[in-house]
DNA sequence: CGGCCTTTTGATGCCGATCAAATTCAGTGG
DNA sequence: CCACTGAATTTGATCGGCATCAAAAGGCCG
C-alpha cells in the first residue's frame, strides 16, 4: 500500500515511529470526537501515513485483508455492505476524527469510500496488535472503540428494524447535528442516496421526508446548496425520533 | 439481586470464589459455542450464582445498571429494545453457553427475557473488569467477545436494512440450523413473533414466508409442534439467501 | 450559456402490514 | 384418553407506506 497508490489516492507524509494520534482535537476544522475514543492509544507509537482519497474512491474493499486502521484528518467517509444484486447498506458515517477499518479478525467487514476529497491517517494494525497483547490499557482503549461502534449498531438495528421513514430521517438529523452542526448550520457531505442507503430508504423517500419536515416548518435549506440544513426546531425534531 | 429474587426467577446455587466458565461445554445437552468466546476468562475466578427464569421472565431491562455478565446454561434468551408506542426489536437470541449483558458502560442496553424456562449462570460485572485492568489477556477476550457481537450486528442491519421477507426468513433458519440443528431437526425455542421482532417484520409475513419455503420443498414441519422444523434442503435456502 | 448531475415532485404499483377468521396446538381437568 | 379452553399459528382479504417509474426543477462547473 505504501508503495503503490491505487487511483484517487496520494500519499502525502509517510512518517515512521511517530504517534499516530497526537493532537487530533487541535487539527483545523475538527470539533470534539463522539465516537472513536483514543486514550492510551494516542501514546502507542506506530508507523503512520497520511493519506488523501479524492471524492468517490474506495479506501479498502470488504473482505480485503485488514492491515491498517484509519482514523479520518479531513473529509468524511462511508463504510457499506453490498447485497451481490447491488442493494447497499451503510454500517456508518465517520467525520473528521472517527477511527474506522479496526476489526479484531484478519479482514474488513465493510467497504470504505471517501464521500468528499478526505485525508486519512493510518498506522499499521499488527503493531498495534502486538502492544495490546502486553499493555491492558491499550487493550482496554480498543474494547472501548469496539464498543462504541456496538452501541451504534445496535441503535441502528432498532431504526432499520421499526422506525418509520420520518422517523429515521429524524433520527439521521439529530445524529448529524450532534456531530457537525457549526454555525447553527449543518453541511451535510453525503448525498440523498448516501442518507438513504443508511437509513434503508430510497432516495426520493429522504427527500420527501426532508420537504415534509420543512413544511413542519423544523428545519430550513440553505441559499446555494441543498446540503446545507439549518435546524429551526430541535424539541420538535426530537418529539418525531421515538 | 442475590438477596431478593423478583418473581419467576429462583436462585440455584451461589458459590464465592468458583471459575465461572470451567466445563460449558460438558455441560449436558450443549453445542460447540459460536458466539462468546471465553479463552482466558475460564481462568478468572469470580463469585458465581446460577439463577432459573421461568418462560417469559425479565432478567434485566434497558437502562439498568450492568452489574452481572450472563451465561446461558439450559434454554434460551431473547435481549430486545422497545420504542415508546410498543414497537419491539429484538438484537440476539442467546442459546446454550452464550454470554449476554456484557457492558463496557454502566448499564445495560437491552432487555433481556427468558424465552423458555432458562438457567443462567451470572458473575460480577467488576471482579471481571478489574481483572481486564491488569491482564491484557482478559481485556482481548472481551474485546473478542464484543467484536463478535458487533459482527452480528453489522450483518443483522445488512439485513433489516435491504433484505425481503422471503431473504430474512431464509438467513434466520440458516442462522439457526448452525447453532441448534439436532439430528437433523431445529427446535426452536422462540414463537413467531419474537421470529418476527429480530427480522424486522410481522407475525403473519414470517408465518406466510415459511409456509412458502415449505410450498417449495425446502423445508418441513415435524408432527406434534410447529416449532420443530427439518430442513430438506440447504443448498437451496442458501440461495435465497442473498 | 449548456451539459450533467442531484434533488424534488408527481403518478402508480407492490410488498408487507393490518384486520379478520379458521385451524392447530398445548395445557388442564374430568 | 378425551373434552374443553385459550394461545399460537396459518390463511385469507384488504390497506397503506414506501418503492418504483417518470419528469421537472435546481445546482455545479466547464
Amino acid at each position: 500500500m505504501a508503495t503503490k497508490a491505487p487511483p484517487g489516492c496520494e500519499q502525502i507524509v509517510s512518517n515512521r515511529e511517530r504517534s499516530m494520534f497526537v493532537n487530533v482535537n487541535a487539527h483545523p476544522g475538527s470539533r470534539p470526537r463522539t465516537l472513536g475514543q483514543l486514550g492510551e492509544l494516542s501514546r502507542a507509537r506506530v508507523i503512520l501515513s497520511e493519506f488523501k482519497y479524492n471524492k468517490g474512491t474506495e479506501i479498502f474493499g470488504e473482505a480485503e485483508p485488514a492491515d491498517y486502521i484509519y482514523q479520518v484528518g479531513d473529509g468524511a467517509v462511508r463504510t457499506h455492505k453490498l447485497l451481490s444484486d447491488g442493494r447497499r447498506q451503510i454500517g456508518a458515517f465517520h467525520l473528521a476524527g472517527d477511527i474506522f477499518g479496526l476489526e479484531n479478525g484478519l479482514t474488513h467487514r465493510f467497504t470504505a469510500e471517501a464521500i468528499v476529497d478526505t485525508t486519512v491517517r493510518l498506522m499499521k494494525r499488527c503493531s498495534l496488535e502486538h502492544v495490546a497483547e502486553t499493555d491492558a490499557m491499550v487493550a482496554l482503549d480498543l474494547l472501548n472503540m469496539t464498543t462504541s461502534n456496538l452501541r451504534h449498531a445496535e441503535d441502528h438495528m432498532l431504526l432499520l428494524g421499526r422506525k418509520t421513514s420520518l422517523e429515521r430521517v429524524a433520527a439521521f438529523l439529530r445524529e448529524m447535528d450532534l456531530r457537525l452542526t457549526a454555525a447553527g448550520v449543518m453541511a451535510l457531505p453525503m448525498s440523498r442516496r448516501d442518507i438513504a442507503d443508511y437509513l434503508g430508504l430510497t432516495l426520493e423517500t429522504v427527500s420527501r421526508a426532508l420537504s415534509h419536515l420543512h413544511g413542519m416548518g423544523i428545519l430550513g435549506f440553505l441559499g446555494q446548496t441543498q446540503r446545507q440544513i439549518v435546524l429551526l426546531d430541535r424539541g420538535r425534531l426530537a418529539e418525531l425520533d421515538l
